[in-house]
DNA sequence: CCACGGTGGTAGA
DNA sequence: TCTACCACCGTGG
């Protein structure tokens, strides 16, 4: 297990690789920093990877090549939901029924919505793309306004001009 | 706006 | 098992 902070415009990220893989990434925070840690070379291919698509995915833009991902922690469904998000494009939402519904788990709303929050790669598995039924926000483990800054980096103003104002 | 009931997946006892 | 969580959703006041 190896941690490294990724620095981008939006402050120091702070990913954590397994021997399969990246298996989280951090929004920036105060504790980041403290853990910094240099990449070991195996995994010197994986950061920078992660590097350039976390660049382009906060830009607004399709990520490009990916790291491999370890969801090895994840359950078999909440495996299949994060599976589900990846296949939403940039500037496209779903929501949690939708995706819910696209999973043959029909009134599997909420546990969609659990399994998003279980997500521990944000970013690049999108689960900011996911909206409640009636086009509000929703929720967002990282905070509302991360969710709110990456929708409207892939262009998505109509969030809501309600839900934008309700914020402050 | 609010309250409520129904819902499915998860974690912990 | 039982139980208490939840980034939900529809209905009804």
């Amino acid at each position: 297990m190896r941690q490294t902070t990724i620095d981008t415009v939006d402050g120091s990220f702070l990913a954590t690789f397994t021997s399969r893989g990246l298996a989280s990434l951090d929004f920036p925070s105060a504790a980041n920093a403290a853990a910094v840690l240099a990449p070991a070379a195996e995994i010197a291919l994986w950061h920078h990877l992660t590097v350039q698509a976390l660049e382009q995915a906060l830009r607004g833009s399709p990520p490009g090549a990916l790291p491999p991902f370890d969801l090895s922690a994840g359950s078999p469904f909440q495996r299949s939901v994060w599976a589900a998000l990846q296949a939403i494009p940039p500037g496209r939402t779903r929501s949690y029924q939708e995706i819910a519904r696209a999973l043959n788990r029909p009134g599997g709303a909420r546990a969609v919505g659990q399994a998003c929050g279980a997500n521990r790669i944000p970013v690049l598995i999108p689960c900011h793309r996911v909206l409640a039924a009636n086009g509000r926000l929703g929720g967002f483990s990282g905070g509302l306004e991360w969710k709110i800054r990456l929708l409207q980096r892939e262009g998505i103003g109509t969030v809501n001009t309600l839900e934008l104002a309700s914020l402050s």
